[in-house]
DNA sequence: GCCATCAATGCATTGTTATA
DNA sequence: TATAACAATGCATTGATGGC
């Protein structure tokens, strides 16, 4: 089983032992035979890794090799690629058997990518863990900063201006951002990155996802379509603000802007049933 | 290839300060 | 006090990135 002949391979030392091409023969053949325990060794030691396509689902087992047309389709002059596909990544997984126990001591860089190709739990873990959004590297950053901030400061309940929303007691601006589909964000800029933090927490205790960006010498919270879009289901004031926002750009904005609010209209069909049709018909929203 | 998001930058209007 | 210079605010636009 795989489990043997990996060890055994370790134990032997084969990669001084052999050749390299001789090395990559017996690859080679044990591998058209369905035993893949020796690419695995040959793989964490000369394959090539590439964790961000196998995190977007990209599957390529490429191997660094002098002749690499022994091994699998050449890519360029020193390199095989032996086999796509997540299939291949489960093999390699299943050749390593118990030997993968060492390789998780050992925490081996090779390895977990194998887990990551292979584990969509862990897949889900690592990305919480590791993807970093703006917001929390300015949180580790001012982590040490616990002071309260007044909450005074929320809880006026001062009428938003148009194109404003109040969310979680925050006054928030909406902002249609151009992108293939169009989106829609509410945002609130400070320049105070700790009453930035204290929004930010405040939304996210309001089960949202702020995010915080730099622009300029401010900070900008903002919260993202789907949130925005969320909260409008359950919030007729912010429904009712958001309809008529994308009502008045569809109609007196920007050329992009009458775009972007008429492609968001015609998508979210939730707002056209908040206002009046007397209104979007002066808005002269035409949905078909 | 399409779409949403990210993050940087741009810009017009409004507010503030400096100087005559 | 008039106004020129500058800064802040409230947005808008855009290229890059990454998932599906």
């Amino acid at each position: 089983m795989g489990v043997s002949v990996s060890v055994h391979l370790r134990a032997n030392s084969w990669r001084q032992k052999w050749s390299k091409a001789e090395a990559i023969d017996l690859v080679a053949s044990h591998l058209r035979r369905g035993e893949w325990a020796p690419l695995l060794t040959t793989w964490l030691g000369d394959g090539e890794t590439k964790r961000r396509e196998v995190l977007s689902s990209k599957y390529r087992l490429v191997i660094a090799a002098k002749e690499p047309w022994r091994l699998g389709n050449s890519i360029g002059a020193r390199k095989a690629l032996v086999a796509t596909g997540r299939e291949a990544f489960v093999k390699l997984r299943e050749a390593a058997g118990v030997y993968g126990e060492l390789l998780d001591l050992l925490g081996a860089h090779k390895w977990i990518d194998i887990k990551l190709a292979t584990d969509d739990a862990l897949r889900v873990a690592y990305r919480l863990n590791t993807e970093k959004r703006s917001i929390d590297v300015l949180r580790e950053v001012y982590k040490h900063n616990n002071d309260e901030i007044p909450t005074q400061q929320f809880s006026h309940a001062e009428e938003p201006r148009r194109g404003a929303v109040v969310v979680a007691g925050v006054v928030m601006y909406l902002r249609l951002v151009s992108g293939t589909g169009g989106s829609l964000l509410a945002d609130h800029y400070t320049s105070d990155v700790r009453k930035a933090l204290a929004i930010a927490e405040r939304l996210e205790s309001a089960g949202l996802r702020p995010n915080i960006v730099r622009s300029g010498s401010k900070y900008v919270v903002y919260i993202a379509t789907a949130d925005l879009l969320r909260l409008a289901e359950r919030d007729s004031k912010i429904r009712r603000a958001i309809a008529l926002y994308l009502a008045e750009k569809a109609k007196n904005g920007t050329p992009k802007q009458r775009d972007i609010a008429e492609k968001i209209l015609k998508r979210h069909l939730l707002f056209l049933s908040i206002c009046s049709s007397r209104r979007f018909l002066e808005a002269g929203i035409a949905v078909h």
